[in-house]
DNA sequence: TTATATGCAAACCCTTTGCAATTCC
DNA sequence: GGAATTGCAAAGGGTTTGCATATAA
């Protein structure tokens, strides 16, 4: 599976460049990074490359369905490995703390959504919001 | 009720302008609208006002707990009145349209989230993204 | 009177775009 | 060789800031 993806990007008619391969490498070993991160990353080793084609190969990535992003704020998306297996977002609106959780509690929300609208929810997509328990705490207080 | 901020604003050390009349009272009637579109509204009466008088204002009037916003995609945040009964938006991926549900949805997902982590959601900060029916129809066609 | 609020212009962050130069195949 | 990709620089949307001017109290 480790390989496949370049046989993928030919038959699209797509190219295999190094600098595809490293915005690839960091997305998988920063797990979470803006693309400003994974371009700091990808420096490290070749200085050269730019912004915009770090924003581009993202894009690319994306729609292989390598990568994917979520927007866990109101600054800039986080880019993780498609491969991990799934999870939701939880962000205090207090301390800006990022914790996860497993998709399985939203089944019950999902299943009501889908039945009441015919909407197929994706909760990965956006953070939740709200106030982690430490904040939470200390806001009652 | 109606009156009841001008009196809290004062009791804060603020002042009551045209502009943050003007700001309140383009949202209330807007209901959902980004920040350009309530200065917008604005300068229908009043032609001289500022987009950042307008950023000002809405945080202030946030703060004041008049008006609340949500995040419903990648670009500017919407603004409503606090008053309005709570819901939930529901994002297209695909045509982008923006529709509600009531918060009792989340409840199961709000208890699980508290049980688990002692995470206190708002999913009414961040929308909810997915397909909606027709669209959803249309991906699996 | 005087501290607060405004308008303006400039700067900021994040992202996209046009285009010439480069590189993969 | 020729099309896809890159780097660069410039522009774009959305937001914040510093500062002089205006205004509510």
């Amino acid at each position: 599976m480790s390989e496949d993806w370049r046989v993928m990007l030919r038959e699209k008619g797509y190219r295999l460049t190094p600098q595809r391969e490293l915005v690839l490498a960091a997305v998988n070993e920063l797990a979470h990074a803006t693309p400003e991160q994974v371009c700091a990353r990808v420096q490290e080793t070749a200085s050269g490359i730019n912004i915009s084609t770090v924003y581009r190969t993202l894009e690319l990535l994306e729609e292989l369905g390598l990568v994917r992003h979520a927007h866990l704020g109101h600054g800039a998306p986080s880019y993780h490995p498609a491969g991990h297996h799934h999870h939701l977002h939880l962000v205090c609106r207090d301390c800006g703390t990022v914790s996860q959780v497993g998709v399985d509690v939203a089944g019950p929300l999902t299943e009501a959504v889908r039945t009441a609208e015919g909407f197929e929810v994706d909760l990965e997509h956006f953070a939740i919001y709200g106030r982690c328990r430490g904040c939470a705490k200390r806001a009652q207080a």
